[in-house]
DNA sequence: CAGTAACCGGAAACTGGTTTCCGCTTAATA
DNA sequence: TATTAAGCGGAAACCAGTTTCCGGTTACTG
């Protein structure tokens, strides 16, 4: 598990006492229930099995997460932030490393089905989005330079094959690991420079704002 | 709409009398009001909704279809034989046709967001499947006898290209149209003779039935 | 046209999960 | 150690669907 941070609180007015320790540690104790059963069954899942597998009451829950779609929230928050932070240290790495970051998040990815789905559009989830599409465009432009792809690619190319990615692994847990790798294989070949030109239009800026922020059916 | 047919209702005891008309038409009624539905605003909305839609009584849902599963699945049954059918149409020509099909399944597939997820794997859709990856192994090996894909691809890469598409597809209406042609044309430039070979190990038929048979999540 | 089985509508019962509430417990502070 | 705000658990209220039921209709058949 790479995901992990802070709780779902809000913190405490800084007059007044202190958290509770326990309070505290209680707030990820839910979190990672909820992460493993989640991943294991699907949001579907009743917050009453997270209660269960936390070894806390229901009403624990509920004092640390306004309603269950806070605390999902929370979850792809943490899951899209960490993506996040993958792509922003492979762009500090100067490297041409699209590849890696592909290889890398998609696993990430794959480590939470059930969760993925809801990543690209939570309330909030704009500023993330945003800083993903940056260092995104920073991956693609290194590797342009570097001639490992052709020139014509754009950012949503990236955000694109990571939805694709999404499509494959939400489908088949075990047998799904092998599918993605080689999918994306083959779209980096395509990406390559040698090849013939692409001739369709990639999205534009503005369809992915679109994308990103729809009311997600 | 290009889905379409019987209806949902299992046919009547050959001797008694025969069904009515207007019971007749109404399956197909609701499976259309659930198809419109469901596509504009998910499968999670309210049966009621569906009832309102095709203007008739929440009851009638329920005197032809078991259950919302049962008319779920319904739809999924009726959008994977169209695949399945134009999969088969295909293979008939005698051409070489796997770029067609692709194109043409993702647009079938893009009539109908909100079941897609469902399609792979529904009660009784083995046989479907089944007949599905025939086909898909009939257009490969014809494109790969005519040389426009390398001979190591396998018919499973073909099922995952489509998971991909799903994905994509899943997430951003309007704008995802483009998304997916772009995304395929890159994968069949990796899947060209000239680029070089795939590292990665394809699915297997087995990892394919446990993905297809798996009780989706 | 009469007879009747099939069909329709929608009110009411049911279901399973979410969320609230509050008496009891416990960690922090002095 | 006494005090007390914060936190806990889980029973019960609540809610949004789903599903059942049955009195009233309507299309077939003779």
């Amino acid at each position: 598990m790479t995901v992990n941070e802070s709780g779902g609180s809000p913190a405490p007015a800084s007059r007044s006492r202190r958290r509770r320790r326990d309070a505290e540690e209680n707030s990820t104790r839910i979190l990672d229930a909820a992460r493993q059963v989640f991943a294991a069954q699907g949001v579907a899942t009743s917050i009453e099995v997270v209660a269960e597998h936390s070894g806390l009451g229901l009403g624990t829950i509920y004092r640390h997460f306004a309603n269950k779609e806070a605390l999902v929230n929370e979850l792809a928050r943490q899951l899209l932030e960490a993506a996040v932070d993958l792509a922003e240290r492979h762009v500090a790495s100067g490297e041409d490393a699209l590849r890696q970051y592909l290889w890398d998040v998609a696993e990430l990815l794959g480590s939470q089905p059930g969760i993925i789905r809801t990543i690209w559009n939570f309330p909030g989830s704009e500023t993330l989005t945003a800083r993903s599409r940056t260092a995104q465009a920073g991956l693609l432009r290194r590797a342009q330079e570097a001639g490992s792809v052709r020139g014509d690619l754009v950012p949503e190319d990236v955000a694109v094959a990571l939805f694709a990615v999404t499509g494959i692994l939400d489908i088949g847990r075990a047998a799904a690991a092998s599918g993605w790798q080689r999918h994306l294989e083959a779209v980096l070949i395509g990406w390559g420079t040698s090849g013939p030109g692409l001739r369709h239009a990639p999205l534009t800026a503005a369809d992915m704002d679109d994308i990103i922020s729809g009311s997600g059916i």
